[in-house]
DNA sequence: CTTAATACCAAACGATCGTTTGTTTTTCTT
DNA sequence: AAGAAAAACAAACGATCGTTTGGTATTAAG
């Protein structure tokens, strides 16, 4: 276990965030299975059996990981709706929002979308609720553009299938992802083509 | 190496096929990291050494299930093309098609959308390209939707992203593929909502 | 029937994995 | 200054990893 009822604050030169930035920064480049606790060691002058000290396995750590990259992602897209009061603006700044973390602001919000639940099954099950409760977000946000109730859940997941898809194609200076989010909701508005019978 | 220029035909009783079969099945269930090869020998009643006859090494399986992966998917999209002339019901046609193999039909296509090219570095160059070969099709068929230019990189990329997207939250017995691509492509085809000035 | 290639088995190789254990250093509190 | 807790080090544990090597049935061709 990580701790057993501290009696005492923990110390000013505590590596803790350091720990867990480092593991961000790794596990979002090359994925949970093929970063090892002697990578995470090593990137931050640690021998790998430390690591123990702050987080009881590598799945514990992936949790506080991706419990941080939700609180992360989820300030900043509450910060970027709060601005606007206008249904489809509030939206699309969730959007813009979102997309920055994820493509370039957050290695915590980049580990949330690029680890998938079942690739590790001990942790698969609070993973997954951790992504729902913040998906919350915006199937309340699509909640108040008042569309017909049976094309609300499919506006959700198209929406946040296409942006979080950015993560595969995205790379730095092309597009912004400010730019791309826009576009990818453009996608929705604006009808696709020419209909056919 | 898998073979160095044979001198006679493969025997009946090949299990290669066997072989990659299982690979597929255990690879789209616990992704690539988390599959290994004494798993896939044991699904096939084989010694994991003596994979290494049919395949060089865990990567060039991986690329062998990618390739015929691509080949199938492409193969029944291409099938289910042909058989409109609509533009807009060729697409929905390859969108149906794509969900089906992706969702329930073939654990090698699965694979192909599961595993990331990047969690692999060693043939990261050779399943990106397998990749976009097979996207090369969406690319064509919006192309003939007759949309401002401009429009037409994130439509693919918008309606890729949410249909590949779907083999996260996908569960057997709710709508069925053909139901969730259907309605996909519909979110970009009628508009989301109400213009905001 | 012989023969040679095919398709495996059997057993191990070294490397690396996540983790544990015992000890030591460092910091904070009193 | 003294004691206790925090935060690390040092070193190893057993398990598992991808892979190699040498040998052995099996099969198809001549």
């Amino acid at each position: 276990m990580a701790a057993t009822a501290p009696t005492r604050a923990p110390r000013q030169d505590n590596r803790r965030q350091h720990l867990l930035d480092a593991a961000a920064g790794l596990i979002c480049q090359r994925g949970y299975h093929a970063t090892s606790m002697r990578d995470i060691g090593r990137a931050t002058d640690m021998l790998p059996g430390s690591i123990y000290y702050h987080f009881g396995s590598k799945e514990e750590l992936l949790i506080a990981i991706y419990t941080e990259g939700v609180r992360r992602i989820a300030e900043r897209v509450d910060g970027a709706v709060a601005r606007a009061t206008d249904p489809m603006k509030r939206l699309e700044a969730a959007c813009v929002a979102h997309l920055e973390m994820l493509l370039t602001d957050s290695d915590y919000a980049q580990v949330v979308v690029r680890v998938l639940p079942e690739d590790v099954p001990a942790a698969s099950t609070r993973l997954t609720a951790l992504r729902d409760d913040y998906e919350e977000r915006f199937r309340k946000l699509i909640a108040a553009l008042a569309l017909p109730r049976g094309r609300r859940r499919y506006a959700r997941l198209t929406l946040l299938g296409a942006l979080n898809g950015a993560q595969t194609w995205y790379r730095p200076g092309g597009d912004s992802p400010a730019h791309i989010a826009r576009r990818v909701l453009g996608c929705l508005r604006e009808p696709l083509g020419v209909e056919t019978q």
